[in-house]
DNA sequence: TTATCATATAATTAATTGCTTATATACGCA
DNA sequence: TGCGTATATAAGCAATTAATTATATGATAA
């Protein structure tokens, strides 16, 4: 057991959080980059309000942060969040979705958002 | 990433599951130790049919496996899992649940089913 | 200022979850 | 064999979740 041991409560309500593929796979991709909205709405091919909520979620507990820059609001992994290296562990055996930006930058959606 | 890097699908299942703090709890408890059914529902204070339903669905992803021992059936972490790896860093980092068998044992509940 | 784009929020609904109650199965013992 | 204990399963229900549609907010650009 490492030093930094989370409570059973607190570990259970962020594995569920992460218990679902769109938001697993949001932060995965939010671990190594920086996203907009717009962004994910694409790579899920989701509805905007459908991406915000899972946004929000993770927000909520403070795993993620907003900012924003001019017309859009970009999302980060919250890396000083007491649950990070929690997650961070988790991530790390999780494959890269890089590909996934990757499809956005070939069809030009990702510049229009830098 | 590590080399056994898990589809993100089935990252998401395993989770999803273990985003329930009973079913979380359970697993961490039978990284170290078998239980018994009736063990669960001492220590989680639930009802029987609720523990056995937890237990399906770990048993279901294939976590845990069970053997009857005589009147009992004892359940255990199936360390040959595809996916035991993944969840152990995670159990790794949680706190140990040791001393709810230790209530157990002092309340004399643990010994029967041995 | 007004129109437009990006995003958030609210309300509604459908699907999923976890519990309860009731019943079935399987073993051990008299 | 029949009873008690341990467990599983099924059915029903309440709570939660995730999506949709509709609307609000905030920034930019004409």
């Amino acid at each position: 057991m490492l030093k930094t041991a989370m409570e059973m409560d607190k570990a259970a309500i962020i594995l569920k959080l992460l218990g679902d593929k769109t938001r697993l796979t949001m932060v995965k991709i939010l671990d190594t980059h920086d996203c907009c909205v717009c962004e994910f709405v694409e790579i899920f091919k989701a509805s905007q309000p459908s991406i915000s909520q899972h946004l929000r979620k993770l927000r909520d507990v403070g795993l993620v942060k907003e900012e924003r820059r001019g017309q859009w609001i970009f999302y980060s992994l919250n890396k000083t969040n007491e649950y990070y290296p929690f997650i961070q562990q988790l991530l790390n055996q999780l494959p890269s979705q890089d590909y996934k930006l990757k499809e956005l930058e070939e069809q030009g959606t990702r510049i229009t958002c830098g």
